[in-house]
DNA sequence: TTTATAATTAAACATTTGTTTAGTTTTAAA
DNA sequence: TTTAAAACTAAACAAATGTTTAATTATAAA
């Protein structure tokens, strides 16, 4: 792993914890063990690093759903249940970073990186808002509100990561209750998205 | 409005846009056109002046629901019906002040401010809680997660808030698109969200 | 080996940060 | 009118911020 990968990496968890404006550039370079001069030198400012950073963990997961799209062996309910189960694997492992991506697209200033973390995170929702649509026209799904449904689908998998105290509450566990690491709540959580997505699409 | 309700306005209004580690206390106080030292003054600290914005703005909707339990007039569902638009209303027009929250809420660092915050947004939760409880006790309601129908119903509406950009976004609407000044667009969700729960809760 | 480019360093840079100080003005009760 | 507390101010404070500089070391091609 060469040194900027390294820096990268550090910026990663320390933005997801405490934020783009609570991490400072000498927390990131005593973190990856590199002289502060070295971030500047590969990424020329804190700013820039952050677009690295946001570039490199989102690289791997662009149009993971565009092969589902055009698949014709799987039916229009087994497409949707296959991303939900990616899509709460994909959030619980990368919790952090989701968190990460969420808050700085809540800012309003640096409309720029926002926009660029909305481009991102809506390309998938787009693959899947077409997914339902297809269902539509095929006569298998209900004509349902398309764009709030894909938002039920993606708004109560976010709203369990918000953080882990939260979910703790929500769910009624003591403080030893580790919510990311329980599998049971994966299996929970992908029961519910499921049967939820049944009810309101498949016609009776 | 006294000087510290000037300030405080003033720290909602920043602190929303901009964060709270990105937002100066002379950001502050030029805002609220008040001399730097004076924020000291009243608050002690920046971040006690925090503190208070979440006091000052969460103060008037502590316990919202509570009323709702012991009413005997309303049916089961009506109630769900009434939560959802008065939770959409209350949520839309304190868009910003909702995200400052969820923001912080996702933060590690200051766990004090986390768990404060964590507190409040959960109060309001528990008492819906019983509601859909009740529902089941009294056989309206089928035997559902309950922990996950209340998120699915929070996260929903909350996951459109995010931004104002990733709601146009998922609408599909252009630029000049305000989501939230669209009147339209809460009568949908409103729409959505009681067919949601009714599909949900419901027995045939 | 020479040489030019890249990588790395410690130190300094100019701002900005939250907070405090020390003094002044305002307020209102005695 | 006197007086003491409260409200307010400009300036200074020390620490932290992102960034740059100037010098040094490492790398690798000629």
């Amino acid at each position: 792993m060469d040194k900027s990968e390294t820096i990268i990496k550090s910026a990663i968890k320390l933005f997801s914890v405490k934020g783009f404006e609570g991490t400072s550039v000498r927390e990131i370079a005593a973190d990856s063990k590199v002289n502060v001069a070295m971030i500047n030198y590969y990424f020329t400012s804190k700013e820039k690093l952050f677009e690295s950073v946001v570039e490199y963990r989102t690289s791997f997961l662009k149009g993971v759903f565009t092969d589902l799209i055009n698949n014709t062996t799987l039916s229009d309910i087994e497409k949707i249940d296959i991303i939900i189960d990616q899509t709460i694997e994909r959030k619980f492992s990368n919790r952090e970073f989701h968190r990460l991506l969420h808050r700085e697209l809540s800012l309003e200033h640096r409309p720029q990186m926002r926009d660029a973390i909305s481009d991102i995170l809506f390309k998938n929702m787009d693959s899947v808002k077409t997914i339902i649509k297809n269902g539509i026209n095929n006569g298998a799904f209900k004509n349902v509100d398309i764009e709030l449904t894909l938002t039920t689908m993606i708004g109560t998998i976010h709203y369990l990561l918000t953080s882990d105290t939260m979910c703790r509450k929500i769910l009624g566990k003591k403080k030893n209750f580790d919510p990311f690491q329980n599998k049971k709540l994966k299996e929970r959580l992908s029961e519910h998205m499921k049967l939820l997505m049944r009810l309101q699409l498949l016609k009776k």
